[in-house]
Order: C-alpha cells, then structure tokens, then sequence
DNA sequence: GTTATCTGTTTTGTATACACTAGCCCTGAA
DNA sequence: TTCAGGGCTAGTGTATACAAAACAGATAAC
C-alpha cells in the first residue's frame, strides 16, 4: 500500500469517527510526524479530502476539518435524495433479483440484529454496507456511483452524530425492505418512491438526534 | 497563482478541448516539461483529475484520460438528470426571481444569437454557463454544487464532440427557457418536468451526434 | 517454438531541502 | 494606550534527489 493511500484512509478514518473534530487544523509536518510517512503523502491525501469536501481551506492558510451543523445535514439530503433515488431505480431496472432476493431475505431479520447489543448492531450496520454495495454493481453507472461514494463519507460522519436508536433503526430496517423487494420486482417506480420515503425519515431522525444532541451538549 | 493550479487548469483545458485525446498517456516528467513547472505540482493536478474522472490509472502503471463511448454518455446523463432537476427544484424554491427573468429575457433572444455565426454561438454558450452559475447561486447547498461542478467537467467534453447543429440548440433554448420560467413562477414541479425533457432531448441529440461522428471517422 | 527469468531502463513514489509567503510579535512613535 | 512598521517564525509551495517498482527486451531453458 502506498503511503499516500494509507495517509488518505488514516485521516478520513480519522475525521469520520470524529478523532479529528469539525475546526481541527491540520498542519503537513504534525500530520506526517503523527501518521510516520513524510510530507508529500500527507499533501496528497488532504489535497484528496479537499476534494471530498471533508476538510476546506480556511482564512488563507490552514486547512481544517469541515463542519457539520444542522445546514449541512438538510444540504446534504438535498443531493443524497435524488442520488439514492436514482440508484434505487436504475437497480431496479438491471439488478441482479438472486442477489436482492437474498439481501430482502437478511434485512427480515434486521430487527432480530438490532435488538442483538452492540454486536448485533454492528451486524446491521455492515448489512447495510452490503446493500449498498450490491446497488452500486447493479447500477453500474461509474459517474453516479462516484457520486454516491462521496456521498456516503459524508453520510458516514453525520450518523456517528445520530443516536443509536433501535426503534428508529427498526424502522428504517422495514423502509429498506421495502425498497429492496421493490428492487427484487423490477418495480422502479416503487422503488423510487420508497427511497424518497426512507430519505425523508433518515433526514427528519437524524435532524431530531442533532437537534437534542446540540442542545445536551449545550447543556453538559 | 500556484503552479499546481495552473498545472491543473491546464491539464483540464486540454482534456476538455481534446488536445489530450481520450486514450492518451501522460507522463509525468513529460508533463511537467510541456507545462514548465516541476513534477510535484503536476502529480497534485493530475491526482485531482483522477478524482474528476477525467484521467484514469490503466494496468498498474500509467494514467490515461478516460474514453468518452456513448455507453459513457448514457452513464453520465443517468447522474446528470437527477442532479439537474433536483437544480431546478430548488432554483424554483429559493432563486432570486430578478435575475432569472433577466435570464429568461435573453434567452427569448437566444435564436438570434445561435443563428448569428460563430461569435453568436459563443454568445450563447456563455450564456448557458450564466445559467448554470445563477442555478448554483440559489441553490446554496454545496454538496449539490459540487456534485454539479463535476458533472459539468464531463459535459463539457461530451458538447465538443457534439456537432453546433443550429436547428438542436433552438430546441434546446426553447427547452431552458420554459425551464426558467418555471424557476420564476417559483413552480418547482414544472422546472423539474421540463428539465426532465430537456434531459431527454439533450441525451437523444448527445447519442445520434456522436453515433454519426463515430461512423464518420470510421469512414474517414 | 514457446515460455520463463533476469537485467537494464523508465517511470512512479517518497523524502527532503530550499524558497517564499502569511501571520505574529515586538518595538517605537504619536 | 494604540497604531504602524519591521523583522521573525512557522508553515506552505516547489524543486530535486533518491528509492522502489514496473515494463521491455533479450537470453536461456525446456
């Protein structure tokens, strides 16, 4: 592996989890002495992240972790809304039925998994890395796919923010559901609209938890 | 200005404008020869291109910019639609009605211009891009810009290959106007049909171009 | 004749040295 | 006390030297 390469996921693995707070500078020598490759990797990999808007030039000099605030959240869902709506249909369309007929399959026991503790939970998590996986074959599309990614590291940051609620897990478990069988029936459409649906209940959740969050923190 | 950017912007003009051919093999040392500048600023370009999508790492070694086939066409209009009607959506919502109905005022005069030779034509390209940049402005959301920005990369490849047919971009002028009106009737439904219709034209004249260019050079 | 391996060459990947610029503190004067 | 000016310093931007890896060509073995 390259050092470049083991820069980038070090520090995007570092800015997901929030080992790297929004606000965080991020100088070439500290970073390179932290992550024990030189300079250059280090430019690289945040010239990278620059990209993904994960970090952004700030007053000049200075590079430093992006903000997430409560705008950011309803921005983001302005493009991940048409972005998944569209993966949902064009999976629909070409998918492979075998695959989501097995991922539908799995996600009927999602709510067995999120009641399962942390490991179960995580099991959940990881199911729905798989789906998205399994959309990003089916679709095939490398703009949109590329376009999906970039987007998902951002939706990465914001629901480590978001409460691990089981009763809203659940419940996004079953919208998922239905978005996968719809995918298993070649219904686009279906497809399309219950992405729409599940958008609008991840935004509104992951709003609320920020909202409480904010204020606990306010508050602590 | 840094010579990483003009490395960048350079690299990026001679993709778009097809000085460097699809295919082509860029080298660094040469690259950074043909630009004047050393190599490190012309890895940081050429590692952003990548990110573009515009260059690619072929068998191990080597970047090469990226074909554009009219598989890759239809790929990116499947980003390209859903990206453009979530645009005109929001542009509708929040846009600032002014300065699209000065918009709108000189498109009603558009096919003056396209039909006024080559001058007019780049009249009209620059006023599509004025377009672009008032969508972006009222949209705000930076994920969404963003998202477009990258797109516009790739679509600005695809227009030079597309034949200035006059009769297609009156079509077209017709098509964004009504688009614009609804963006300054605040009608979001509407902007998002009629930018789903110039979509399609777009894609259909986009693909029936570059068939005939292919059998063109194939003839050639 | 074909394939495998070794070696030379080319090109990329990384480290580092140097150059330059922006921010900061200190001094001095109003 | 406050503001302007001038170095000083920290950190970025660029060039280059060095290390490593990948390709090409040739030669040898099967």
């Amino acid at each position: 592996m390259r050092a470049s390469d083991k820069a980038y996921q070090a520090l995007l693995e570092d800015i997901v989890d929030g080992t790297l707070q929004p606000g965080t500078s991020l100088a070439e020598v500290e970073q390179s002495e932290r992550l024990g490759v030189s300079r250059t990797p280090v430019r690289e990999a945040l010239s990278q992240l620059r990209k993904d808007g994960l970090i952004e030039q700030t007053r000049g000099r200075g590079l430093t972790v992006t903000d997430v605030s409560l705008d950011d959240i309803v921005e983001l869902y302005e493009l991940r809304q048409p972005l998944e709506q569209q993966a949902a249909k064009l999976a629909a369309q070409r998918g492979n039925t075998q695959i989501f007929t097995q991922l539908a399959a799995e996600f009927r026991n999602a709510e067995r998994l999120i009641e399962g503790g942390d490991t179960g939970i995580k099991a959940y998590y990881n199911l729905n890395e798989r789906l998205d996986r399994a959309i990003e074959d089916a679709i095939a599309s490398p703009y949109l796919v590329s376009a999906l990614k970039t987007l998902h590291l951002h939706l990465a940051r914001i629901r480590r923010l978001s409460r691990r609620d089981p009763i809203r897990l659940k419940a996004a478990a079953i919208e998922t559901l239905v978005i996968i069988e719809a995918i298993v029936d070649r219904n686009s459409e279906l497809a399309a609209s219950a992405t729409a649906v599940h958008m609008q209940q991840s935004l509104r959740n992951a709003l609320e938890t920020a909202r409480s969050r904010a204020v606990t923190e306010r508050v602590a």
